[in-house]
DNA sequence: TAATTTAATTGTAACCATTACAATCCGGTA
DNA sequence: TACCGGATTGTAATGGTTACAATTAAATTA
């Protein structure tokens, strides 16, 4: 448990958010497993710890986090959605060939464009697709 | 039909992909529409025109118009692919209360972090979220 | 501690956008 | 006209997500 487990806590106690176990590990995963898993990775993961974890709690779980705003949601294409624990600004690359998305730097908030002036913005999002250095050099072998 | 529709029938020939009425009109809707329409949108609409149209051709037109990179897919969100004539660099903001989704400027190539230096990128895209300056009067009327 | 109330978890069924697939239709060609 | 290949259509299947009711656990109160 690092300090941002620890803050994550303190944080939810301040929005009066009951931590049970099953959410308590849920969130546990998240800081642990940085790679974007899917509510199908947490589960068969989560399962070894949990036996009767059920998939709905880990929906609920997600939908809790992310309205507390300690849980990021990541929609880059149809039915995958990914779940992150929110950090600080960085975008998403994901890789068309292998499915893995990585996480790059980048200061959103330099670009905001003058002409969103009159809106309020909650929410930046950066999502680039290509092909990562591995699945290059794999196609590179194949030539 | 201005330049616009012109140059992307000429694309299409180039492409070797062949126009029939209904790709034609979904075509020509999307030129016309750029309110980034769900299939659900454009099957109503069409509908009027081809009677017997069907989603499913919707669906095949719009995959083939995106991987022959007319059309641009926006899943800013599950459950509501939407779709874009492919123009000039800009973001999509998409608003939490009335769902519109804007465009705004942006410049986005002007923001390749040098970490993805060995990575091919092959689409950028910025989605921010929040409220539009419609809906933020409407609550500051309700106060 | 025991009883009571409230919240969290679970499993099943429903939902719904998208896709698969087979049958039909249409346009061009010999 | 007959044929062929691609496009369209309708239906069924898929699969991630959500709704809901029952069960369980936790918190509160007496």
């Amino acid at each position: 448990m690092d300090a941002t487990f620890e803050n994550l806590m303190q944080e939810l106690k301040i929005k009066n958010i009951s931590l049970s176990h099953q959410r308590l590990k849920i969130l546990e995963y998240l800081t642990q497993n940085h790679c974007h898993p899917t509510v199908e990775q947490i589960f068969i993961d989560l399962q070894k710890d949990i036996p009767t974890l059920s998939k709905t709690t880990i929906y609920n779980t997600l939908r809790i986090l992310a309205e507390a705003g300690l849980v990021k949601v990541i929609t880059i294409e149809d039915k995958e959605t990914r779940y992150d624990i929110v950090t600080e600004n960085h975008g998403h690359f994901k890789c068309e060939s292998c499915g893995t998305i990585f996480d790059f730097p980048i200061d959103i908030d330099s670009l905001i464009p003058e002409d969103l002036s009159t809106f309020k913005i909650n929410d930046k999002n950066v999502y680039f697709k290509g092909l990562c250095p591995r699945c290059l050099s794999n196609i590179n072998d194949i030539k």
